[in-house]
DNA sequence: TCATTCCTACGTATGATGTAGTAGCATTTA
DNA sequence: TAAATGCTACTACATCATACGTAGGAATGA
């Protein structure tokens, strides 16, 4: 599944709001970002089409969607599509991050500490935050 | 500077291939991927007209082009836009990398390794791999 | 030189995306 | 209950991206 800039970007909304409707999406975007109700809406239904949201039940009239794929996931295939552009290596990648100064020894260096070994079997089954 | 996919693609055979025509690229690109001369054309145009590609010189009645950006800094940019997604936090688009299994604590060992403290200054002026 | 081949310039078709308007039903409220 | 408001469904439309076709000029070779 592909998602466009816009699309990703009100998908981001429901991911931090939970179950919301399109009014409450609206008002929670920041004032350089306020589009119109419509436009939201549409993209929200570009979204439920393309399977990225659900409706879950109506309260009043107004339908109330929720994220229907996980943030997680939608990250990997990211990632994945920009490995392409890597040529399919996550060490080129991680080397870009160092040379520019984008990420640090340091990180790294935290990041392996706080994942001892067994990560890889951690990532899945379990909420999001 | 955006490139679109199709864009990404034939920039990446100009840095593959150096200094080349239409013809030259289309030849190279892999059976799976074979389009039409003048879509490849097309492309390259658009290139052009973006400022990835120059044109150098022409052999007998065809044109040759070839990168006018580096493949580091196209890169550097798409990492930027990626970590918009990711709150703008290199360290969990590594997180993501090292949960979905794509890379392994073993190779950020070695990246490491390979790049002892200076490595932010060595990033400028040498070929790629 | 004349036919063949190749390249360029330009144009077309289609689908995706960004953005928004309108009509009309549902809900709330005076 | 009648007006006001809000939401949905549908539509519109401009732009971009992908992909390709065609016309005609340049180069090549018989």
């Amino acid at each position: 599944m592909r998602l466009s800039k816009a699309e990703a970007r009100i998908l981001e909304q429901y991911w931090q709001l939970g179950t919301s409707s399109v009014r409450e999406v609206l008002d929670s975007l920041p004032e350089e970002e306020r589009v119109a109700y419509t436009t939201v809406q549409t993209l929200v239904y570009r979204l439920e089409q393309k399977g990225a949201l659900r409706r879950v039940r109506k309260i009043g009239n107004a339908q109330l969607f929720e994220p229907a794929i996980d943030q997680r996931e939608f990250r990997s295939g990211l990632v994945r599509d920009l490995l392409e552009l890597f040529g399919g290596s996550p060490r080129l990648l991680v080397s870009n991050l160092l040379e520019t100064g984008t990420i640090t020894l340091k990180d790294l260096k935290a990041l392996q500490e706080a994942r001892p070994a067994n990560a890889a079997k951690r990532s899945r089954g379990r909420g999001h935050a």
